[in-house]
RNA sequence: GGGCCGGUAGCUCAGUUUGGCAGAGCGUCUGGCUUUUAACCAGACGGUCGCGUGUUCAAAUCGCGCCCGGCCCGCCA
């Protein structure tokens, strides 16, 4: 627990040579000649100083530039993955995202690459979340499902516990599914490969024995990293599938490579702050019917898969990476990929955490955004932690608003902004069209306000963002983001959350002034005039008859919103059907 | 406590490698759109670049020290 016992190791592994950022691996020299070029390990890789290579407007550039530094057989493999250990947020989109546009750049570069994603399935269930989610996204409290049937299941890898929704073939393809159709949804071609299926088929079989071959090795690189693995221990770096009740088991009693087997003792686990029991069970397993510990079968995928980039959250940036390159390097012999650490996202700034429900999964972003603004969101800056609001999500839709039109000159823009647009727009768009129509996005959110489509193009005519000569698909492409901002406004229930209240007249309260004034703009409605007209009468009425302006126009929104304030008004009603606004403003139903 | 990453306008972010006048959008304010009610247009306001210090003719940018936030240094992924 204390670090003291440990400390003259500790700090040969974790202490980095004065000044450089390298984080423990072998305890190399300390000084490295001068500074650069030679720090391999550090995998912050955007912050490098690397004189002898261009700065580029994008940051995928300067990894793709370190991808082609080490020569790489094709395909070149991009990795990427998480655990399916539930509901998968936007932040665990950075593991498709971010290496899709370095695949997308090395593609574009001439090279093939291959994107590939591993569903870290054969993982135990640790705890059981308090929130799960279903195959369309909608989260799903855990005592509505068969929380029993989880619980028992505690320990076990993520694909042999039952779905609770019985949906798909495991509680691991559960969720591996959601991630897999948000990269579908999100347009990125990347390969799906279960880390379970790996062990079962064998892919990972020899490296398994490698490494059990060389535990002692093994062992003695962990040890550096992990105090509960001691240099000269017991540590068997395998842990074996209990046949007896299927949980993971941490207690190899004895390693038979000859016939490519060990005894194991099935022991409790620690998990966190509770212990999940063993159940005493000896038995003997294969090399298949276990899993190698996170820090070796990580290094097990690169060689397995021949990765030759990877990012990754900042979490595994001073844990498992150094960890990893040590593994790589000194016990399988091979070369660790590029890394590339990603700051984390927040949610309306909090951290993502499906236990308090602060979760969105990108079918929920795709319900408020177009894919390409979401694809753009992941082309900033992955060393900067940034947030995710959907409150001001307004913000993000205005900036890929000007992203693309800086991209097409449209608007004035610095050499920097120009830059990074021609460099990124191709890569986030798939294809570009200089006659897309792009309402703004809070303006959207007022044509929100009534269902009517026909209604909705004919005031974004009159504003002037449809071009006369449109297309029939540029405009109902156009009109598709009316229905995301909608239902950006009632998500958040924001100050576009206003809708027009049809079916039944609010309930409200006015003065007789008010009620005869409303009379005559009736009358004036009925009557057939324009919008400026109507609008112009709301303030003639009101002023004939000595009424506050303020609270005249707050009668209007009364009755047709049942709020205090809303959309101008004139322009609004005119273009309502007018039997109905003669009908509403005489209060008649 | 140690290591690492980040901190730029009210908000969202560029700019930091390679030192050269502090930038954009949104918001706010003012004005315009024939006359207070959120869509459109124009303009303005707005920053000790986290703090201090060093180097330099010149520092948001480079060095050193500190402050704040996050991650790691137990386990697990």
């Amino acid at each position: 627990m204390s670090p003291e016992p440990n400390a003259p190791d500790d700090t040969e592994a974790s202490s980095a040579p004065d000044g450089a950022d390298e984080p423990a691996a072998t305890a190399e020299t300390t000084e490295l000649d001068a500074d650069e070029t030679t720090d391999s390990s550090s995998p912050y890789t955007l912050q490098r100083e690397d004189g002898s290579e261009t700065h580029h407007a994008f940051w995928a550039d300067d990894v793709a530039d370190r991808v082609e530094d080490r020569d790489p057989d094709e395909p070149i493999v991009i990795k990427g993955g998480i655990s399916p250990s539930g509901v998968p947020h936007l932040g665990n989109v950075n593991e498709i995202m971010r290496g899709y546009f370095v695949a997308e750049v090395l593609r574009e570069r001439g090279h093939e690459v291959t994107q590939v994603f591993t569903a870290d399935d054969r993982d135990p269930l640790r705890g059981l979340p308090r929130t799960l989610c279903d195959l369309e996204g909608n989260l799903v409290d855990l005592g509505e499902v068969n929380a029993g049937a989880l619980g028992r299941n505690l320990g076990s890898p993520y694909t042999d516990i039952p779905d609770p929704f019985g949906c798909c073939e495991s509680y691991g393809d559960h969720f591996s599914q959601i991630i897999e159709d948000s990269a579908a949804a999100v347009d990125v071609p990347i390969e799906f490969v279960s880390t379970t299926e790996l062990y079962e088929s064998g892919d990972l079989e020899e490296i398994t024995r490698h490494v059990l071959e060389n535990r002692d090795t093994a062992r003695e690189v962990l040890s550096k990293y992990q105090d509960k693995v001691e240099e000269n221990g017991e540590y068997v770096p395998f842990n074996p599938i209990c046949e007896e009740c299927g949980k993971i088991t941490e207690t190899v009693t004895d390693v038979d490579l000859e016939a490519g087997t060990v005894e194991y003792r099935c022991t409790d686990m620690d998990a966190g702050d509770q212990t999940i029991e063993g159940c005493g069970h000896e038995g003997t397993a294969t090399l298949r019917d276990g899993k190698l510990p996170w820090r070796f079968e990580w290094p097990a995928q690169w060689q397995a898969l021949g990765v030759d980039f990877e990012p990754f959250g900042k979490d595994h940036a001073e844990g498992s990476w150094p960890s990893g390159i040590d593994v790589a390097e000194n016990v399988l012999g091979i070369e660790p990929p590029v890394p590339m650490v990603y700051e984390w996202f927040t949610l309306d700034g909090e951290p993502f955490s499906s236990s308090a429900g602060n979760v969105i999964l990108v079918s929920d972003v795709l319900e408020l955004i177009e894919p390409e603004v979401l694809r753009y969101f992941f082309t900033k800056d992955p060393s900067k932690a940034r947030d995710f609001s959907v409150e001001r999500l307004d913000l993000l839709v205005d900036e890929f608003d000007r992203f693309e039109a800086v991209y097409y000159g449209e608007v004035e823009a610095s050499e920097d902004e120009r830059a990074f647009a021609e460099r990124v727009y191709p890569l986030v768009v798939d294809e570009p069209d200089e006659d897309r129509i792009r309402l703004p996005y809070t303006f959207a959110a007022v044509l929100g306000m009534t269902d009517d489509p026909a209604l909705r193009e004919e005031i974004a005519r009159r504003e002037g963002h449809i071009p006369e000569n449109a297309s029939e698909q540029a405009i109902e492409d156009a009109l598709g983001r009316v229905e995301q901002a909608r239902n950006w406004a009632r998500r958040t229930e924001n100050e576009f959350d206003y809708e027009l209240k049809r079916e039944a007249i609010p309930d409200h309260d006015f003065d007789a002034t008010t009620e005869i004034a409303l009379e005559e703009l009736a009358d004036f409605v009925e009557e057939g005039h324009g919008p400026d007209e109507i609008q112009e009468e709301i303030y003639e009425t009101a002023k004939r008859h000595d009424v506050d302006m303020g609270s005249f126009f707050g009668a209007g929104y009364r009755l047709f919103f049942d709020e205090e304030q809303g959309p101008k008004l004139g322009p609004f009603l005119a273009k309502v059907d007018r039997e109905f606004v003669v009908a509403r403003l005489r209060r008649e139903r």
